[in-house]
DNA sequence: CGACACCTTGAAGAGGTTCAAGAAATGTGG
DNA sequence: CCACATTTCTTGAACCTCTTCAAGGTGTCG
């Protein structure tokens, strides 16, 4: 029903409903229109009245590529600005002294990167493409002073930003009492229902992140990702290729990653 | 040099520099003044002006006592406030349907809670008390309205929730990468650090919680926290008495928090 | 004083890690 | 476009940290 491979030649997330322009043109010349933008509902609040939605559209002035491979910013690096990911796919990931690094989160299309930055002023984590990616450029301050005029951009933001803290929460209760299964199952029950959300199928997926990657943020080491990957295909719940994940019993993963004590 | 002892007959933490009022005079009495708080400094932004100190003590109407062991608001509860700690120390926990929890956090006076609940319109977590405690009740519409008319407070008010992030990102990097070891020591440091910025002993401390809870917290079994404790004093790290903590060699403990790679 | 919650410690066991080797995919330069 | 280097992934075997199960000790509160 939905289109497992809506995406464009580099295997990118492009868009929920239309791809966007793909010639070459000159990024400045674009007008840059939250108003216009096929992911607004996924950034910006709904219900908002003309008059909003213009003054929303003086909020975001540039869009910035990020190549991948190379961070959008740095652990210490001069808070400026939220970004809104157009295309591409993020991790965020915080280092110890000791050069351990762990992955925080992997955010795709519409999601909000750099509330990390703002209680120092600076960052405290690598916001990192793991493809080819584009952000809308929102500058902190101009979000402010909008979110003091406009309330449901005010309440908007609150959201976004409790929203994060809920999710993290979601984390350390897999870090600190999930088994590796539970993990690994809960991580790909969540990336399927975003995927969903962004009109991807449920049940198929190509993963950005490397098993490093995906145990830096499950908490495991890569070997045992791997290991339970092939586990998970061996019992026939899902086909492993690679990075290409195909999911044959969605009933058996959300089993898996919230047992029930018997009754 | 410091008094580690500056709690009342129930051993709870009291305040920063001076005690409150003992005698029993009704609460809704007392004028709940934000500008007369010796905790202000912890709560509320600085830098305030005479008129916008005036316009926040309209924010605090109500003070609430939150007994020991009840909570101040559940996983479910409608969201309607943020509540800064007056006195006392909670905890906040999430559950998994099976009945495992995850403790998220220790708060203690000076600290807010409540964040989890704004972007649901209900909490996601339960709030308990580990002592009796009293928070001051802050009506998120009303804080919003103020942080729309104030600058400083808004800037404070994405401080808070920014914080919270960052500090849950450490956390997760704690369940994620560290050993049972390196986690009591990160623990231990961290509540030292908090209990020392109010003005307590930087080396002394009584826990307020149980070993399960710091197990929870740390994604460790209680035995496992016991032991490390034990191991800490054999190794002359810290004196144990139940909750009574000595800590006898703090620059250990950072070593063991955060080990170096030898150069 | 007795009941209850909390803490400590030991011994056995399991889950995940570490180390190692090889296979598969990907990228690079000639 | 192919050869080669590099990265990524898989799998096995030994090991280790933490958990589980169990028992006894300590402290607290009605």
């Amino acid at each position: 029903m939905l289109n497992p491979a809506a995406t464009n030649k580099n295997g990118q997330i492009v868009s929920l409903k239309d791809t966007p322009a793909r010639q070459p043109i000159k990024l400045q010349a674009v007008k840059v229109a939250c108003s216009n933008c096929n992911l607004r509902e996924l950034c910006m609040p709904l219900g908002l009245n003309t008059d909003e939605l213009h003054r929303i559209d003086e909020l975001v002035t540039t869009r910035r590529k990020v190549k991948r491979g190379t961070a959008l910013f740095h652990d210490g690096d001069k808070f400026t600005s939220l970004y809104a990911i157009r295309t591409g796919f993020f991790k965020t990931c915080v280092a110890a002294e000791d050069g351990r690094d762990q992955v925080t989160g992997f955010q795709m299309a519409g999601e909000i990167v750099g509330l990390d930055g703002i209680v120092h002023d600076h960052h405290t984590c690598n916001a990192v493409a793991l493809e080819d990616a584009e952000v809308c450029v929102m500058p902190f301050e101009r979000l402010e002073e909008l979110s003091r005029e406009v309330n449901v951009m005010q309440r908007h933001l609150h959201k976004i930003m409790s929203r994060e803290i809920v999710r993290e929460n979601g984390v350390m209760l897999l870090l600190g009492s999930m088994r590796a299964e539970e993990r690994l199952a809960a991580f790909l029950l969540n990336l399927t229902q975003r995927l969903h959300t962004r009109g991807f199928s449920a049940s198929e997926l190509v993963l950005r992140m490397t098993r490093e990657e995906i145990g830096s943020y499950l908490g495991l080491k890569l070997e045992t990702v791997s290991r339970t990957f092939s586990k998970f295909a061996e019992d026939g719940i899902i086909e492993v290729k690679q990075r290409h994940i195909c999911i044959l019993d969605t009933e058996a993963l959300k089993r898996i990653a919230t047992p029930q004590t018997c009754p």
